[in-house]
Parts: structure tokens; C-alpha cells; sequence
DNA sequence: GATGGACGATAACAATTGTTAATTAATTAT
DNA sequence: ATAATTAATTAACAATTGTTATCGTCCATC
């Protein structure tokens, strides 16, 4: 998606112009928190390498429910498109590289960028989806089961991720985690 | 949304001459299947009395993952969108009186009326949007906490609904369930 | 009124997971 | 390099849930 928007832009000279100073580039650490839990985003991020997590504070220990790598765009939607407080933190797991663009700044490209529009649009309606995919697989399988279908879907996720980060993913706790692994 | 719906029509005199017969009341008995896992879902329905579950088959049992009532519109939503195969089945649980559009109806409806098809994207967003409490409703929570959530965010689905749908809606068996509320 | 089915409660046992704690391995910081 | 921190494994025990089966109640149907 980014590399679309960049391209978009770079095609139109004038806006190019107009618009290049609005996508800064960050480098960032291993666990740099880039919107934290209660804070109201005003950033959308996107991945150029590296890796991002969202989580949140249960009784003291976080849970993690989402991991993004390059390519992705990344923000706290309702946070973001509504202004409340983000339900969730966002933090990076590798030195990462990111693209992040201003609210505002981001809501005027959408403006002269119609065809952005669309493709975030759907973006938004994807993550939404992908919730509802999350969910019906917590309901439908143990964490065994689950455990197994992310080796099967994302067996990428397993070698970057830390263990007990897809742990929490999977709903379990680091030891559960380790059994499960050991019994077969 | 449906009375919205069949008041904006109502307004104008020959479009209500024209989409009226659209609108299609049906009385459904208890336990009547509207839709069926896997098959293509060419009908949204709005309830006006009675009460819809959605639920999916796995390893023979199934489960349920959520309810509706009075007032509410139920669509299996990416398969009337998509025309994909739905992967849950609608069924109703009490007696209940349903009005139905089907879908190319429906697209024409929505075409005649801008309004409704603003309305209808909220509807499709909130839908997902609800996904996505649900999802982290399942993660952070002991089925024990959730039961209790429950009783207090809808104490009207445990008067209504048969204890064990909300079992399966809990993600637990009727036995457990059974358990946590005899434990207080 | 009798019969069968659906629903909920309970019991006994197995399987899984959580908790706490100790040990080892790996990573990060100095 | 070395020390300090963080992560992963294992063990022992508690708590929870699943499984299978039995029993009683309610309701619909014959």
C-alpha cells in the first residue's frame, strides 16, 4: 500500500511536491512504543522492514493479539479515524522502519488522492474482516489447534516472534505454550 | 433500520408503488434454518419479532456465536455481499416474524435511495465492528468473566435464550456453564 | 394420561491449562 | 568479555474444563 501511495504521488509533479515532506521516515528500536494504550492516535504507520505488535494492559500483563510486517500499514483504526483513546498499544519487536503520516496530512492526500481513498477504505474493511476471522478461529479451535493453523498459515510468524509474544496471540501462557510444543 | 427503511420508501408515492411488493413477511416457526452453512446467502432479513442465532458445524456439534432480535437487520454478510459460500448457518430460536428482501432487490433499493446505503455501510461496519469487541472479548477474558459480562451488558439473552446456546456463545459447554452458575 | 424428546443439573474421571518456582539458555547492556 | 536481564523449559500442584453417563423436569404430541 505504501509503495502504491508513494508511486501515486510521485506521478503528479506538482503534488509530489506538495505532499514528499508529509511521509517521514523513522528508524526505530526493538520495543519502541509508537501509540501508547489510552492515547489518542494521530499517526498511521507504515512497515518498510521490521515488525509491529498491538497489545494491551489485562491485570498487569499485556496481551498481544496482532502482529504486522513489511509492507503493512498499521494504526489504531477506531483511534485514529474517531479520535478516542486507542484501545491498545502499538510496539515494534525488531529495529524497525517506518513510514508515519500525519493525520491531517494523511486526510488531505485521501482528499486529492480519490483512488487512496478507495484503497484505504478497503484496508479499513479488511482489518475489520480479519477481526472477524480471528474470532470465529478463538471460538472454533483450542489453542492446540490454533497453534498448529499459525504454523500452517503463518509459519513466518513463528520463526521472527518470540515465543511468548504468540503465546498471548494464541491465548495461553508462555509454559501452556511450551507443552504443547514438546508433547508431539 | 427497517422501519427507517419503510418509512423512507413510504415518503415517496411511486416508489412505494414500486419497491412495496419487495418486502416479503414471513412467520417462521422455532428452529426454521433461513440459510444454511455453505450455501449462497440471496436474502437479508429484518427481525420484527422473535430471535436469530448464527451458528457453524464443528466435529458434528455446532456452535453458536451470536444472537439477534427485534429491530435488528441479520445478513450471513460476506456471503450476500460476496455471493461466497456462508460459513454459518441462520437459524431462529423462538417463533418469529421476519421480513425479507432478497439481494437484487435489495441493490436496487439501495441504488434509489442513497440514505439506505449510507445506513447499510454503518450497518456492515458496525457488524465487523462488533467482530472485533467480540474478539477481544474472548481474549480477555475466563469464561467465568465473560458469563458475567454477560448477565450485565445483556441480561435479556439469559432470560430468552436457551442456556446451551449461550453455552456455546461463552465457548463452553451446557455442563460447564451449568457449573459456573451454581458455584456463587 | 402416557410417551418421547429437549433441556438442565450433577457426578466421576480424564485432559488441559494456570500458577509458582527453579533451572538453563539466550540476549542485551556495560 | 562479562554481568545483568530476559526468555524458554521443566516440574509439581491447583483449578478449570471436557467427556460420558445418569437423573429429573418440562413440554409437546399422540
Amino acid at each position: 500500500m505504501i509503495d502504491k501511495l508513494i508511486n501515486t504521488i510521485k506521478d503528479d509533479k506538482d503534488k509530489w511536491n506538495q505532499f514528499q515532506h508529509i511521509l517521514i521516515e523513522k528508524n526505530i528500536a526493538s520495543k519502541t512504543v509508537l501509540l501508547h494504550e489510552g492515547e489518542i492516535s494521530n499517526n498511521i504507520f507504515f512497515i518498510k522492514s521490521g515488525c509491529l505488535r498491538e497489545w494491551f494492559n489485562k491485570d498487569g500483563k499485556d496481551i498481544t493479539f496482532q502482529f504486522f510486517f513489511e509492507g503493512q500499514p498499521v494504526a489504531s483504526i477506531d483511534s485514529f479515524i474517531n479520535r478516542e483513546p486507542s484501545l491498545f498499544a502499538i510496539e515494534s519487536i525488531e529495529p524497525t522502519t517506518i513510514i508515519t503520516i500525519e493525520k491531517a496530512d494523511f486526510e488531505n492526500l485521501l482528499i486529492s488522492f480519490p483512488e487512496l481513498k478507495m484503497e484505504f477504505q478497503n484496508f479499513i474493511f479488511q482489518r475489520f474482516r480479519n477481526y472477524g476471522q480471528l474470532f470465529l478461529s478463538r471460538i472454533k479451535n483450542s489453542p492446540k489447534e490454533r497453534y498448529e493453523e499459525l504454523i500452517k498459515n503463518h509459519p513466518e510468524f513463528i520463526k521472527r516472534i518470540p515465543q511468548h509474544y504468540i503465546a498471548s496471540f494464541l491465548g495461553i501462557t508462555p509454559i501452556s505454550l511450551s507443552r504443547i510444543r514438546n508433547r508431539k
